[in-house]
DNA sequence: AAAGTGGAAATTCTTAACCGTTTTCCGGGA
DNA sequence: TCCCGGAAAACGGTTAAGAATTTCCACTTT
């Protein structure tokens, strides 16, 4: 990402916070002080106050007039919510993936899964795995061909990151994932949109008590 | 709205040039010039780049690096895009009201659809029928209690502001969208997910219709 | 006359300094 | 201990200025 392209500051300054606050680094609650930042990330005061502003607008940071940005907290609610949509617009994307997806994208989930495979079986590390899962799911959006469902899920997904993370720090639900993905797969080749639905709802279903487990700790 | 809080300059700036843009009081493609702002709205730069770039990531205006702001062009695709995820949320909404709506929430909602049925007969404005129709989705999307679906199904709607007008603008399908709304409405009283479901995804069904006749002129 | 070119003007992007307002916080007094 | 008052900190907004880039027009060249 970003090799070539000239890129304003105010979005170097947005990526980085963004990325610092769905990884986990800046914690919930935490202010975000403009002088601060302006010492931290060796900018002056506009650049940062324009990243804050779409921060704002993503619901990523919560303004307290006249006192300045904070991190989002988030609740068990807020989670659920964003499940419950979530759920709703993957049941949208598998469906159109069915009737849409070609068969050279097909061919592509088919290694994504085995990729997923791998790299559940010989252990590798929990972002690697996080990736790959991502990517699955990434294959079945872009075939949608629906620019806006593209980008509303993945923003949704990347809200969730942290705790789908914790999800994934489980390993006895790997073969459960593993099968939902075997299951979402055939299908998509199978081009069943109903039990295409049926089984991601599942998918999305398991997630969510498991992030309700995670989170009652 | 608005009336007793403080707001910060780039909020109402915000505000303002997106109800301009939704109204369509400035065309897509037209550019906004910082300092050309700075003149019409009496502000200096700052609040109107800090409105900007919220603009910016609602996807009301598009970026060109170093050439500045202009309100974003919407094709034909970008509408039938929306109008997919729209339809899909309103699903899940419908659903969840039927589950969730509360007695008081479904007298609210015969008022406002008999406030609409006024509206139409007497043929007020158009504005005004838009406001009631629009009063009465946001009264089912309420009833599910999901801040986060609210939201996002509000922006779309308000996204496809200009076209949803020009769909009102023609009296011959008066009878069928309140024929529509009356079935949701008896829907959510007998709490019948699947036919609440069914009733909906026909009535945006039949908007995604009226939109693309309207476009193809 | 058409096309390419040079340069001035306009605009964005960023830094910087400044001021009023509000909040925060600390220390001193009842 | 609790309250109060003022200093410090931080936001919200304005203004100015300069570098970088794009735009556009007039001028030159073929």
């Amino acid at each position: 990402m970003t090799i070539n392209e000239y890129m304003p500051l105010r979005d170097v300054v947005f990526h980085t916070l963004r990325r610092a606050i769905l990884m986990g680094e800046l914690e919930p609650g935490e202010r975000l002080m403009e002088l601060q930042l302006t010492e931290k990330l060796g900018v002056s005061r506009t650049p940062i106050r324009e990243a804050i502003r779409k921060l704002e607008l993503e619901g990523l940071v919560v303004m307290v007039p006249r006192k300045g940005a904070a991190v989002a907290k988030i609740t068990e609610k807020d989670l659920l919510d964003v499940l419950e949509v979530r759920c709703s617009l993957e049941e949208l994307a598998v469906e159109l993936a069915c009737e849409r997806i070609s068969e050279e994208a097909l061919q592509l989930l088919e290694n994504s899964m085995k990729e997923f495979q791998e790299s559940l079986s010989s252990g590798k590390d929990i972002t690697a795995i996080a990736e790959k899962d991502v990517q699955f799911h990434d294959i079945i959006f872009e075939a949608t061909g629906n620019r806006r469902l593209i980008q509303m899920v993945s923003n949704l997904q990347e809200q969730m990151y942290r705790y789908r993370i914790e999800h994934l720090k489980n390993p006895d639900t790997y073969p459960q994932i593993l099968q939902e993905h075997e299951e979402i797969l055939a299908c998509l080749v199978k081009r069943e949109r109903e039990t295409a639905r049926a089984a991601i709802r599942r998918h999305i279903t398991n997630q969510v008590e498991e992030v309700r487990r995670t989170i009652q700790d």
